[in-house]
DNA sequence: GTAACTGGTTACTTTTGGTAAGCAAAGATA
DNA sequence: TATCTTTGCTTACCAAAAGTAACCAGTTAC
């Protein structure tokens, strides 16, 4: 039952990089995130995360949903609709997030005014 | 006792932020990893992680410096050696690079091969 | 003596990222 | 009725980052 070429390696490393294969990166976490707080529409993710450009949200968006971390609902009414919802492996993500959150506020401060 | 401009957001993004600004990236967190197994030398640290370029990381390792997440601490015998050591900071990322890791491990394979 | 190892740097190319504008369809404002 | 705004994006352009490979001086093994 082979996962991949691990040869000798049985680190933390492979499975660690899988994980940021998917969620790595500057804005994938935060659009996550995002979602997960309520932002369903384009425009509103967008101006919910700073600095975040539009070309570069509609790239991640779309890896998101290749990785299948994310839905993209297109809503029938008139006008059109689009809803981006989170997956039941997006949703598995809330420990990650849990800890990168109280690490953040724990160390941050420590690590910048010191 | 403010933290930040934080107005009137209490999302779990800017926290989140923090903590990506200091290990996130596709490097950051595999050299840490990296270090932690054993690997104190540069060439050592190279090698233990696949397609790292030379280049990167001798950029990464100065950025994990100058945000104490390691130390550059050159031994002073004939030859010079030159070890990284991590931080207590670091080592305090020990929950976030389980949880990165057992998510990796669980959700890769949902993920990639449905 | 020459090949390989150490900890990197430098020059060059390719890929990624940011900025700004634009677009079609619809809604709100004047 | 005109035009301004909002939606969900795409496109063109330029700057920044990352990858590739060669190279360097000092050391050590063959």
């Amino acid at each position: 039952m082979k996962k991949r070429d691990h040869k000798e390696c049985v680190s933390a490393l492979l499975p660690v990089k899988d994980t940021l294969d998917l969620i790595g990166g500057k804005w994938k976490l935060l659009i996550i995130i995002s979602i997960w707080e309520g932002n369903k529409h384009f425009r509103e993710i967008e101006r919910s995360i700073p600095k975040l450009s539009t070309k570069v949200l509609a790239k991640e968006l779309k890896e998101l949903e290749m990785n299948k971390l994310l839905h993209r609902n297109v809503i029938d009414d008139f006008p059109v609709r689009i809803e981006y919802t989170l997956t039941e492996h997006a949703k598995s993500l809330k420990t990650v997030i849990g800890t990168l959150h109280s690490w953040g506020l724990t160390h941050r401060k420590a690590i910048f005014e010191k």
